[in-house]
DNA sequence: CTGTTAGCGCGTTCAA
DNA sequence: TTGAACGCGCTAACAG
């Protein structure tokens, strides 16, 4: 009794009509009868019925799984997103399937291509920090399948693009320091090639240069994300009186930081007051506890799956940028006073 | 050129064979002679083929997809999990359809039915806390997929689980806060229907016992595994003297716990000694940090991933439990002194 | 070593 | 309102 599944032909002859007919009213065809829709309805629930769904693409060209690839899974902030986008694909009864790119190109570039041959009706993208040629994307193109990039994302590939507002939490990060008496702010950057670090890069200069302070490039260490990287900068920087903040554009490396100063007995926030940037789960229980830009992860992954649901029959995708609001979380890394009012006054 | 996907049939005509050769070819079957199978794989990336994975497994039964149930992508044990059986099954050529139950028994139900309607190759499943009635895996025997268990288990469903030696951690746990001084010892456990809690609780009566130390039920809380009931327990617990440890199952109520004494002006480690359980990432970073026991996961996701593999293709699945080992992490929470050497040599 | 034939389960013509 | 026939792309049995 195992091993054969029950298809449509089994339930047709159950109830002595064709395959075509079970077909058209499990699909609630108008054009069959309601008495035996309601019957064959009654009978698949019956003899547990379960659709093919590999069957089903196959034939109608349609896929009612979507691909998302991100760098890491293990991340609060990608794993949000994807409960975002999952809060609207399931009750639509569409599927996602994730991968991995652990921020290498070569994996994404797999992922990509798998995904492709799964025949998915849609893919999610957010690129490895590695990702410097996207060509593995022309074939997406060109069978016009939905194309989202979120996050990480690049104008060399078509389709909307839904990111945070990073100028933003750079600019509000470094005015925050600034507002409280920084006056040499060092940065933390990412990979100045990725968007990300570059925007909040961009942002962290504009506030300076509106406040009427020098933008020293000394102060800037690139590729500094993590936390090793983190207290292995801020080592090289503090203590000489060289720096009095830090806009650390990833919570790992401020909490590199913050931790290093501690061992080295620089107070903070009093002689150094350090922000970082994603609100990760550990920033608000260290001590001191760190301020940081929190990013609306879950409704990124709403919208990435309104788009996608939107765009997956339609051939030609329009090509829009999607900003989502951020905001800092001031925290005693960065301030002691009563400040939150006045952030929300900000400019 | 857009929209037609090229198929083996495209690159038959192309070179003037038939598509079952080239089926043969691509599938590196030895009865083709070398030179049209290189001419093959040569057109096919030449012409740029993706096979169509939907149309293979419809016609050979074999699917390359596996399923993947767990409560909450977005917790630091599962998605290490996910990851390790990744980094098997990629490799592989097999993909990994997840979905998330959010402890809730229907979505779990959903999604089993879901990925049998995909006509996935094995499953892979971490229970809901909800989860009671196991139904829903009938129909996952009934068709001979290969169904495994890990760390949410239940004897109730046939097949392999993998688990985390919870007693093992649970006894450890206590025994160290008992070589620590402690004598009242509470306990924050799960739900008790839920074999990881239960047998941690085990854990905890069994070292209790051994050290002549007698079990006080009014020192256990039940379904106390989030942030504000840990600080809602032990707001009643402590400061009557009435306990000097607590053993948490959770780390994030430990974390509540801990806060919440911070809060009453309570020494840690002074007063009441603290462990939780799962090792989270902001365990080491929570002041006092935090003991924990920590879970191989990622070693848990490959063990899974041999196993399915290795399944796949069988009849009968051998009904095993695999324990993989834990070890605890002593802390400032629960002592002052070297200590880890004594854990070691620990009975 | 290669071609022919058939069919996996379903959806969609075209007729009736 | 229903049935008959065909084919999505691929693999597998049987020939030769």
């Amino acid at each position: 009794m195992a091993k054969h599944r029950i298809t449509i032909t089994d339930i047709a002859k159950e109830m002595g009509v064709t395959p075509s007919t079970v077909s058209r009213a499990l699909a609630g065809n108008e054009r069959v009868s309601l008495k035996t829709r309601e019957r064959v309805m009654a009978v698949a629930k019956d003899v547990g019925y379960q659709p093919n769904v590999l069957a089903s693409s196959l034939r109608s060209g349609r896929s009612d799984t979507i691909g998302m690839v991100v760098p890491r899974i293990n991340r609060h902030f990608f794993s949000n997103v994807i409960s975002g986008v999952e809060a609207l694909l399931n009750p639509a009864g569409l599927n996602l399937l994730i991968s991995q790119s652990h921020e290498r190109m070569e994996d994404e570039r797999k992922a990509v291509h798998s995904l492709l041959s799964n025949r998915v009706g849609g893919i999610i993208i957010s690129h490895s920090v590695e990702t410097s040629s996207f060509d593995h994307y022309n074939e997406v193109v060109a069978e016009e399948i939905p194309l989202i990039q979120f996050d990480r994302v690049t104008d060399k590939v078509p389709g909307p693009r839904i990111v945070n507002d990073n100028f933003l939490g750079g600019m509000r990060s470094t005015q925050h320091l600034i507002k409280n008496g920084c006056k040499r702010i060092a940065h933390f950057a990412g990979s100045l090639h990725v968007n990300v670090y570059q925007e909040r890069f961009e942002g962290y200069k504009y506030a300076l240069e509106k406040a009427g302070l020098e933008f020293d490039p000394s102060l800037l260490v690139e590729n500094c994300i993590i936390q090793e990287e983190g207290a292995r900068a801020i080592s090289e920087l503090a203590g000489t009186g060289k720096i009095d903040g830090l806009f650390a554009a990833s919570d790992f490396s401020a909490l590199g930081a913050i931790r290093k100063l501690k061992e080295m007995k620089i107070a903070i926030p009093g002689e150094v007051k350090v922000t970082g940037f994603a609100n990760e789960p550990f920033s608000e229980l260290v001590d001191p506890a760190l301020s940081s830009v929190e990013q609306n992860a879950f409704e990124m992954g709403t919208q990435i799956a309104r788009l996608i649901m939107g765009n997956m029959g339609k051939q030609s995708i329009p090509e829009e940028e999607i900003h989502i609001p951020v905001r800092l979380i001031p925290r005693q890394s960065s301030y002691s006073g009563e400040l939150d009012k006045m952030i929300d006054s900000d400019f």
